[in-house]
DNA sequence: CTGAAAGCGCTAACAG
DNA sequence: CTGTTAGCGCTTTCAG
């Protein structure tokens, strides 16, 4: 049963508390020879320092924190990669936590700062709306990604860094490329229409499409996933899909705010006996690396994922260091058309 | 800048630190008054105790923790949700922690348990040996899931706690089920092969299959992924199907160690303009969701996944409150054939 | 029922 | 370069 701690380790090498810990934290004022013995004494008995005493005696850690929203959703894996690597580069170390879909994360956020120290927050996914005042209190710089464009209503002063693509123009790129492709019912499989979301955006994208192209909205085309703990789930998407496919059998296109959800559609389309794209046409969202494995090949808005985890991590370390203000970046997204849609039938 | 501590509430409220501590605990010996009052201040004033602090103090925690290997399993998140409500059923809390394939996950597991007081820990994936000696270290009940027969060869002494499948049976049943539907060029695909890991053990079974079906093992039929972090990619699966076809074109089924490998296996022969079933069987080994969604279905070993999440947090809980003894626990895995595997052509 | 006080294991002055 | 010592914020006896 190890419990070890720092003093039955000062006691085993005939030091003091405070070079043992010199020692482990690579302290310049420690003679080399000493710390060699003491960490040889340490791997050999096995100690590992306590972090819950460090981090309450610790003024600052030099890590920042990985907040994912939302355990299961692909399109993150990469970017946390590619942020932890960057991270890792600067020195820093990095803290990687999910949080449940019911779980506040700012909350979250404000634990990790008290208890480990960390100089910066990068928030992966999650809500859109977040309580300013809460936000405020974080002793630390943060910056959202990947959730929307959260200041576009935003006062100036109220700003808050954030990485995001253009949402409600990259769902109309979509929307209208399957209109010059001359479909006409188009469905929207989305989430959170009624409530500050990127479901609520890349819904706006699809409906503008439309009306800009004098096509009427139809909310009977509209699907809404209403369940609370993943609305991104390829069941959901093939529920959605099954229902508007089967009350409205003149849809040849499907527009998804997610790659998973379309996933499902697809299941759907092909189990109600029609063809991808020849039958139904499926657009997804997000560009994950699945899209381009399935069978056909997805069409999607791609997020240019490694350049956004790029900006992010670079963008918190500029306010980290260099105390620059916070940013909005907006990103181009692209449409990319695969083998999941094409012309309409005629 | 939020830092509040628990003396700032006493002093708010006019109470001394300890009471302020027994209404933030449930503890009992308190005037439910006084215990209101604090919580409405703390819940006014937006202190999260520190649980650095805490921990520090504490000696036992009712909380267990759940060490993943391979952020990006899919096969996991289902678990994951599963033994996360047995925990809060059971009123403990659950600490979720993801390590890195190159992580040591006993290591990690040492630190958690010291820092967190965690009574149990559930090791999910990761690798199949570890250090004994690490392990007794660690002051905590502990389960392995889903990682193999890890008792294969131990001595009844050293048992370990365990859930899995048999993998070599499993693997061998898939594979006869490809030589019943014609097979007789069937390729692997793997990972492990050369150590004790669930590759071996399902690269075990595949061969044992030939064998007793009297069908010579031809090495230049198995690919062995080499790369060290996360061999099991739908690119790494895609770039073996490949290689394997290209060299190989009278293969006429393959045989995946898992199903994210079979995916890309799938895309590879897609690729190759063959037909998935008529020209190319594809198994794959599992059982996640995915599989499901995918076109065609995908034929697999399905592990019983809801079953093995909840006997393993069970039997944690076994350990824990009855002090039962750690058991090995093999579950039945189950082929399952769908649309992505057929009789051989003639 | 409540407050005072003693540490949990560690780091960071402060003296040597 | 090294040891001594004072807390970090909290829980938990131990007296009231």
């Amino acid at each position: 049963m190890g419990e070890l701690t720092i003093k039955d380790i000062a006691k085993a090498c005939g030091v003091g508390v405070s070079t043992v810990s010199r020692a482990i934290n690579n302290h310049p004022d420690i003679n080399p020879e000493t710390r060699k013995k003491i960490m040889d004494i340490i791997a050999e008995k096995g100690f590992t320092p306590n972090n819950s005493a460090r981090n309450l005696k610790r003024t600052e850690t030099n890590s920042i924190a990985l907040l994912v929203k939302g355990i299961s959703n692909p399109f993150f894996a990469d970017m946390i990669r590619i942020m932890e690597d960057y991270v890792l580069r600067k020195r820093y170390t990095t803290l990687l936590r999910h949080v449940g879909n019911d779980d506040d994360e700012v909350a979250v956020a404000q634990t990790i700062v008290t208890e480990q120290k960390v100089k910066g927050i990068v928030f992966l996914g999650g809500t859109f709306t977040h309580d300013q005042a809460a936000l405020d209190q974080l002793n630390a710089k943060y910056v959202f990604s990947t959730i929307g464009n959260l200041n576009e209503n935003a006062t100036e002063d109220k700003k808050v860094a954030n990485i995001a693509v253009d949402d409600i123009q990259a769902s109309c790129k979509a929307v209208e490329y399957l209109i010059e492709q001359g479909h006409r019912n188009i469905a929207l499989i989305a989430e959170g229409l009624n409530r500050p979301s990127i479901g609520q955006l890349r819904g706006q994208g699809y409906k503008k499409a439309l009306l800009e192209h004098g096509i009427p909205i139809r909310p009977e085309l509209i699907y809404e996933i209403k369940t609370t703990d993943d609305p991104y789930s390829m069941e959901n998407g093939y529920k959605a899909a099954f229902k508007l496919l089967t009350a409205h059998p003149e849809i040849t296109a499907i527009f998804s705010i997610s790659d998973v959800l379309a996933f499902g559609a697809c299941r759907a389309i092909f189990d109600l006996g029609k063809k991808i794209p020849e039958d139904v046409s499926v657009v997804g969202y997000d560009g994950i690396e699945q899209g381009d494995y399935y069978n056909p090949r997805l069409t999607t808005v791609r997020q240019p994922v490694e350049e956004m985890a790029r900006v992010t991590i670079e963008h918190l370390f500029e306010m980290i260091e260099e105390n620059v203000d916070p940013k909005d970046i907006i990103m181009p997204a692209e449409l990319q058309v695969k083998a999941s849609s094409g012309k309409a039938k005629v």
